[in-house]
DNA sequence: TTGTAGGCGTTATCAC
DNA sequence: GTGATAACGCCTACAA
């Protein structure tokens, strides 16, 4: 019924000792007890219970993912599943596996950390939605807790993280935008205390300077990363613009239709590059972000500082695509 | 150091098995002794170890969720996101965790449930994307391992399923399409052995039965959900319709840009009701799905699966959106 | 190269 | 009510 290591020991005709040696290659243990050893295994079916040899090892191979409720926005878009999906991919490749949870809005934001660590649950964690100031990176630094984050900050400096190039982009597509001659370039950016939107701020402004310009504070609003504040920010906009960049696709599709309403036409872009992107009329100029990747490298990250300690970073490239919402007929 | 129950025992002055005792909530304790341990138990800091627990237990606590290979459309919309978040939520709530997974292309594709089993990871699953004939059913329960299964099929008679009512659904559009005065309704279904196009086609033919007809089997297509095989089978149907419902709604965008290429312009209607229904032009009438809900059931009824034993199983209403694809202007 | 035996931290089964 | 103590299944000194 249940076959453990002692039965395969004794049908074997060894100890445990030699079965766990076999399990685990061993050098410890000639050609030839090892290859009875197998057949034995083979012939009852013998597979090793996880849980005890967490229990014994201290690891579980689990790696815990907490949905953020502050991030509960990314689940509008495809991002997520594909990140996850790169994420628990990656994982497996080297025998670990995803525990995904949520965070509820009342939930005391670093609880679930403390509690899979102090339950010895997971052996490390992946943070999402960085924030500045983040009180889960400094409660897992503190607990002494393995962790990769999505995203940077300042002080990120001895954290491994996976990032995309969120300033390269945003000035990639603010140049764009000042070469087509656009001067006044509205910028709705995310939530102030994300990271993404310090990088992306920075990119604005940094398109601005190299054309020897200075980007005007005024320009500057603040949205929520979703299509509603988008549409409500361009509309009560009463100063001067000439083209309108987005931290979001959605921003982007809701600014669209404001200019519709108030019957204006400027280029628009985006950024996250989601499907609606390219089905939205008109297609949506925008910056792509290679989400799977940033799901296998953030992954790859943590299995490495778990095996060997090293803590790896990247930057991930970014592109900018353009379709139809940055042809602007005059 | 590390605590555990020895220590707390000692120093409460009983036995780790009192301390168990007080941990479990057994009654077998008296308000005193239990006052005092749960008094240690706080100042020490204290939290019992999840895995020695399950190994004495044998229960993980953990439900598997494997993303199946032919299932990866579904990570290019929301909608994953959305279930898959609500079911971790409803897991956590009784002390459940979501394990997350892929199968690989190459993969044997009952490799991974046996995986789990044998090594006694998971308590339970969940099964996505279901097959008539599907092997891991069939596995599943030959290995007397608990499962509940999104989608239904005939031999689902003794499982716990949870469901949308697609036949409901179809018939709904098709019937709405009728009395439009539509007669030659072409249908794009998913592939055939889909439980869910079975049900779809169903709902379809029914439509018509109710109204004293009979649906044409020349007006019924296999697609296989993404926008292109919409587009596609549009473009390349030689016979006569007058409208258009398919299986989803990223086949109902393809079918709308077919028809605007060949000129012509009929009531569409999807299925699902994905963000892209809202923004695309013309915006998508469709079919919704509860898709959260239909997270939270499933979640729900593996918990009291395992902790009753009792087989809960759903079937959840859909709703019939109009938006401007069944507006046609003649 | 192999075996013995202790321990990982709980919970369950007995006694008392 | 409470306490010893034996599992749960595995790994790893240490001994042989």
């Amino acid at each position: 019924m249940r076959v453990n290591i002692s039965e395969v020991a004794k049908k074997a005709g060894v100890s445990t000792a030699t079965v766990s040696r076999v399990l685990n290659n061993s050098p410890l243990v000639s050609t030839k007890t090892k290859e009875r050893v197998l057949k034995i295994i083979e012939k009852l079916g013998y597979v090793p219970n996880h849980v005890a040899r967490s229990l014994r090892s201290r690891r579980t191979g689990l790696i815990a993912t907490i949905i953020p409720y502050s991030a509960e926005y990314v689940l509008s878009f495809p991002y997520f599943s594909i990140f996850i999906k790169e994420v628990a991919r990656r994982l497996a490749e080297d025998g670990y596996h995803l525990l995904l949870t949520t965070e509820e809005p009342d939930d005391d934001p670093i609880g679930i950390y403390r509690a899979f660590l102090d339950r010895k649950i997971v052996d490390g964690f992946i943070i999402l939605d960085l924030k500045e100031k983040d009180e889960r990176i400094s409660f897992l630094t503190k607990a002494k807790a393995k962790f990769v984050v999505v995203g940077r900050t300042k002080d990120c400096r001895d954290i491994p993280f996976v990032d995309t190039d969120n300033m390269g982009g945003a000035c990639e597509a603010t140049t764009y935008l000042l070469e087509k001659n656009c001067e006044r370039i509205l910028f709705i950016n995310g939530p102030e205390d994300h990271s993404v939107s310090i990088w992306r701020e920075k990119g604005y402004r940094a398109a601005y300077e190299r054309k020897g310009l200075r980007a005007e504070n005024s320009l500057i609003l603040t949205g929520n990363f979703r299509e509603e504040s988008g549409y409500k920010l361009v509309k009560g906009f009463s100063e001067a613009f000439d083209a309108i960049f987005t931290a979001s696709d959605l921003m982007a599709i809701g600014a669209l239709r404001a200019l519709k309403e108030i019957n204006r036409s400027v280029p628009v872009i985006g950024f996250d590059d989601i499907p609606q992107a390219q089905t939205f009329s008109p297609a949506l100029s925008t910056i792509r972000q290679p989400i799977d990747k940033v799901g296998y490298e953030v992954a790859n990250s943590i299995i490495v500082y778990l095996e060997t300690g090293k803590k790896v970073s990247k930057v991930l490239d970014v592109e900018l695509i353009i379709r139809e919402s940055t042809e602007v007929k005059r």
